[in-house]
DNA sequence: TTGAAAGCGCTAACAG
DNA sequence: CTGTTAGCGCTTTCAA
């Protein structure tokens, strides 16, 4: 049972050398002969040696291990943005620790202290949404990263999604496919996304020689709210052509109630979505128009910004991740149904 | 900048004590005078010792660390698992390493041989579906515990929902309803999880002198399928009073279907999923009555055992988590709609 | 009650 | 080329 596991000494002493020179082998490091050196790796072979990365690291100072902290208990949002960072920090030999401090300060400082004393190499802090969050405490010299939700001490590195560019590519699409009475349906205006959303949507279709229809439709992120809106917008601008939602879940709601109502989408209105999520999109009917926001760039990039404060070159400030346009049946008529 | 962080020997030297001392008070361990602790724990509060759990670990031969290892991406059914076992394992002093394995037994082993180089003290592998799989390759005496998805290995310990009860729960539910013609509307036939179901629903009406109006109906677990199907279902036996899905998302769509087609339910047709997806079960119209898995509790028994047999108590065999129903709208006329 | 010394498993520097 | 030595940061005998 509790058989000690093989260690350099075990290497040494099957194959005849002293522990250094197993190292060595194993490490590719100095000069070895080619015989002595298989004759080591033989023996490490035989007896299942794993070099105990704990030691290792208590040599290097350092652990090739990163923290993952969200405070959104690893929701539709920051799922895609984890699977990006283990993604890039794998490929560097790095593993993750998972934290879900559920939005609560005294757990979140709980984990950072834990893994501080893990040496952990650094930090990526994600969260639900695009608001500013305060600066995670680490008094180390631990560099922290930011994704999706961005500290808000200045300086920090940050890693957003581009709200304003999504709402400027839904209203570019829908300029190009020249419908004239835009309105725009969102959830909570205390959401910053929400309301760059619309300024992103507003610029594009000024830029276009237009404005929107009726001020946007401000709700909570929910379907109802999306077929509540819906029989409200309808209406008040009966003539409306495209609708821009804030997100994908409202835009199935406008669809339901579109097709009730006996208006054709895109036909009559056309309907764009944001986040691409996937499984609401292609299940609508029809299938969502919708701007993808780039979630596992997002993660990727975050990965990638934290391998270089590690490396030593820091990097300040704010990033937005590009974000594109999939379009579905909901704005193109040539688009395959269901 | 890169200022070493403050050691053992640190506090030791400020405290004008010897290493060994300050172990002893940091840890409680052995006999220490009161006033020498005092002046311990304070010089440590002042330069921000943080002990290194590495070096701890080298000693102890053991990390307090699990690695959590999914098939699955994380999608909808292990983040919830994956909560749960973070949860009672963070409580346990624990901190998990994250392994997004993407059904590849390449990167799988891959990250097997990675977190066993970490010393971790046992892993949790989780997957997509109640289908069987095969163990984990760790040659080392280190406990795996199957949440989800149960090893193919006799006397692994997996811990998994409960597929037949879930059944059993919809097929008890309608029989108390009082409905008579009831059909199964479900997924791939290639799911274990599927034909459980089916198999627990009807056991259940069997129990109550019935029998499925008809066959069940395998095919996806798309919201198409759900709609297609009840179409299909709706010309074979014009009378059904109730249908049980395998999924949630099928379940929507057999209700926007049913209201279509100017079916009332739950008046006309009582109808229950299975997951009790919260946005899903919730945003449907009517709400959707649900059998629930009990996923967090799939992964917090998980978290229980692998502790059980890291503390030298294996169970052995798979364990079911019993599920529940969540009675909504959809089979109950007195719930409140939206 | 405290200190000195040895060791966990590994690596790097320096001899030989 | 290879072995010896020392040491990473912490803990634990064993003396004092």
């Amino acid at each position: 049972m509790g058989e000690k596991r093989a260690t350099v000494r075990d290497v040494a002493a099957r194959a005849g050398v002293s522990p250094g020179t197993v190292s060595k082998a194993l490490n590719g490091t100095g000069q070895i002969a080619r015989e002595t050196r298989a004759r080591i790796l033989a023996a490490a072979e035989e007896i299942d040696f794993r070099p105990n990365a704990l030691a290792r690291s208590v040599f290097e100072r350092r652990s090739y291990t990163v923290g993952l902290i969200t405070t959104d208990s690893f929701e539709r949002f920051s799922v895609p943005v984890m699977l990006g960072a283990e993604d890039a920090l794998g490929a560097g030999r790095i593993s993750v620790f998972l934290c879900d401090s559920r939005d609560d300060p005294i757990r979140e400082q709980h984990y950072v202290d834990v893994l501080l004393g893990r040496r952990v190499d650094g930090f990526i802090v994600t969260g639900r949404t695009s608001n500013e969050r305060a600066p995670l405490e680490v008094s180390a010299d631990v560099p922290v990263v930011y994704a999706l939700t961005p500290s808000a001490r200045a300086g920090d590195c940050s890693i957003l999604v581009d709200d304003v560019a999504a709402g400027r590519l839904a209203g570019e699409h829908l300029i190009r496919l020249g419908r004239r009475r835009v309105a725009h349906l969102t959830g909570s205006e205390w959401f910053d996304a929400s309301r760059r959303r619309a300024a992103g949507l507003a610029s594009a279709l000024a830029d276009g020689g237009l404005s929107l229809a009726v001020p946007p439709l401000f709700g909570d992120w929910t379907e109802a709210w999306g077929r509540q809106a819906t029989h409200m917008l309808l209406r008040s601008a009966p003539d409306v052509d495209a609708i821009y939602c804030g997100n994908d879940i409202l835009a199935r709601g406008v669809a339901d109630s579109l097709r009730e109502l006996g208006r054709r989408v895109p036909e009559d209105v056309a309907l764009i979505g944001t986040d691409n999520w996937e499984f609401i999109a292609h299940g609508a009917r029809p299938p969502l128009t919708s701007v993808d926001l780039g979630l596992p760039a997002v993660g990727r990039l975050a990965a990638q910004r934290l391998l270089d404060a590690i490396a030593g070159n820091p990097h300040a400030g704010r990033e937005h991740v590009p974000c594109h346009l999939v379009v579905r049946a909901s704005t193109d008529d040539a688009a395959p149904p269901t």
